[in-house]
DNA sequence: CCCTCTGTTATACTTGATATAACACAGAAT
DNA sequence: ATTCTGTGTTATATCAAGTATAACAGAGGG
């Protein structure tokens, strides 16, 4: 369990939690069928609040990454909707060009950045 | 000037605005130099509070696309710091990537979805 | 039957986002 | 000079969201 959470960052703690449990999935520390630490052990692992790890646990149930069943906990079980998955990256991609366009960065880095990350992930 | 916000968005109004500027530079709608509406003519157009469109701009002033005079307002003036901006890019294409791998999405698909925005971008 | 594990709910507290109002400075018009 | 209108700024208030404390409810193991 590799989670590491920055009090100074303007993210909030739950959203900070929900990114690095779906790059845990990606990178397979997480597998499928797999569960998840309870909202109590994780909270105080971290030093947060339970209700925190709840809450990031309900969105990650809500986008698809995990189901919640009252007596195991929370379990990793992706909910394969490829065509919204398409839709979001292409939202969130928009953004994230777009910033680093104006600072000049060009198509051929962007395209050895996806490679270096997909690398890492799939490592 | 084309804004369009959307008030049902769980995105706060100022994260939009500061999108979808950025975004305007990025498809040469805006340039270098350029003057920025006032803040209270912006707010009165999209029908929200001045102070809002304020945080916007302090927010593009602080990330180095704008410079804001308290005279004419805010100009567009790209800080470019390639270094600062690709550890960025890096950073957030991390967590979109992972949730689209986590969906399925190839990495091929990755690729495409780049060169149709940039595509975008640049006509 | 009790103890302990799970998530859930109710309630407060604190921080952040948005709105209202008054301010201060600069330039144009009179 | 004086007033008017434009700019961003600051102070204060309101409302929603994030986080924390505490008590609850169901399931399973001693």
């Amino acid at each position: 369990m590799f989670i590491e959470i920055d009090f100074n960052s303007d993210e909030a703690i739950y959203v900070q939690l929900c990114n690095q449990i779906i790059m845990g999935i990606a990178t397979s520390q997480f597998r499928e069928g797999e569960q998840l630490p309870s909202v109590r052990q994780l909270a105080d692992a971290i030093g947060i609040n339970m209700h925190t790890v709840n809450k990031a646990y309900s969105i990650l149930q809500q986008e698809g990454f995990v189901k919640i069943d009252r007596r195991r906990g929370a379990i990793i079980a992706i909910d394969l909707n490829k065509l919204a998955a398409l839709q979001e990256a292409h939202d969130m991609l928009s953004v994230v060009l777009a910033r680093a366009m104006c600072k000049g960065v060009s198509r051929t880095e962007i395209h050895e950045l996806i490679d270096e990350i997909y690398g890492e992930y799939e490592a």
